[in-house]
DNA sequence: GCGACAG
DNA sequence: ATCTTGTCGC
């Protein structure tokens, strides 16, 4: 499968989501976890230098265990849609940085919300082969209800009959944050575990100390 | 044809 | 994503 050729024309790259999409597991298929990884990409030089950034925590309590950092020449522009193309690569070599691997992993960005259902969440579990759970910030698509205000209240995301993610509340008076499975779990697990790593913030720890690190923002240990 | 559009 | 200080609100 050449899943390593990520110089793709937008039209070949879609192409390949509709052959990855089927591969996506969305019944829970996870193990005990003791170490959860957040990641997240950001760019320096004007988006010349694609930065991806990995942190790891301990289970319970998340602690740092680990965190490491990968830089690499930006290969792809951002097309909505197609965003793992621009970030997975550089995401993978960072992942090749650490000691040991992590048993869950919360990606920025979506899962399964995604019109072909490969989000760069599932993207990235579908390469890595562990359980990943998206965290945007934002809708890519799909429509839902309003939100009810309460931390940790949601409503599902659905596009036609389908559920394909959960509008969480994360933090009072703050815009929710959409979930959705990445790969090899479901939606009420995934859930679940964005809200046992929620912190005082709007994003979840592994999520949130990733995207400083990526962004070189403040300090973080 | 006219919007919408993860990071 | 990124450029960027103080400021309003919960």
């Amino acid at each position: 499968m050449p899943l390593h050729e990520w110089t793709l024309s937008p039209e070949e790259a879609i192409a390949l989501q509709w052959r990855l999409a089927p591969r996506v597991e969305c019944r829970d298929r996870i193990g005990d976890v003791h170490r959860i990884a957040g990641i997240d990409i950001g760019f320096e030089q004007n988006g010349e230098i694609t930065r991806a950034a990995v942190v790891v925590l301990a289970w319970p309590g998340l602690s740092m265990l680990e965190h490491v950092v990968h830089r690499e020449p930006t290969r792809m522009p951002y097309i909505p849609g197609l965003l793992s193309f621009r970030e997975v690569p550089a995401a993978l070599q960072a992942f090749t940085l650490l000691n040991s691997p992590p048993d869950l992993v919360m990606v920025d960005g979506q899962g399964i919300a995604h019109p072909r259902r490969l989000g760069v969440a599932s993207h990235l579990g579908l390469w890595l082969d562990i359980p990943t759970i998206g965290v945007a910030k934002s809708r890519l698509c799909g429509t839902h209800d309003d939100v009810p205000p309460r931390r940790g209240e949601w409503t599902p995301l659905r596009d036609g009959d389908e559920t394909i993610g959960a509008v969480l509340r994360s933090r009072q008076s703050v815009k929710p944050v959409y979930i959705s499975p990445g790969h090899r779990l479901g939606l009420e697990t995934a859930v679940a575990w964005v809200v046992r790593c929620l912190g005082r913030t709007k994003l979840p720890e592994p999520t949130r100390l990733a995207d400083r690190l990526a962004s070189r923002r403040g300090a973080f240990l």
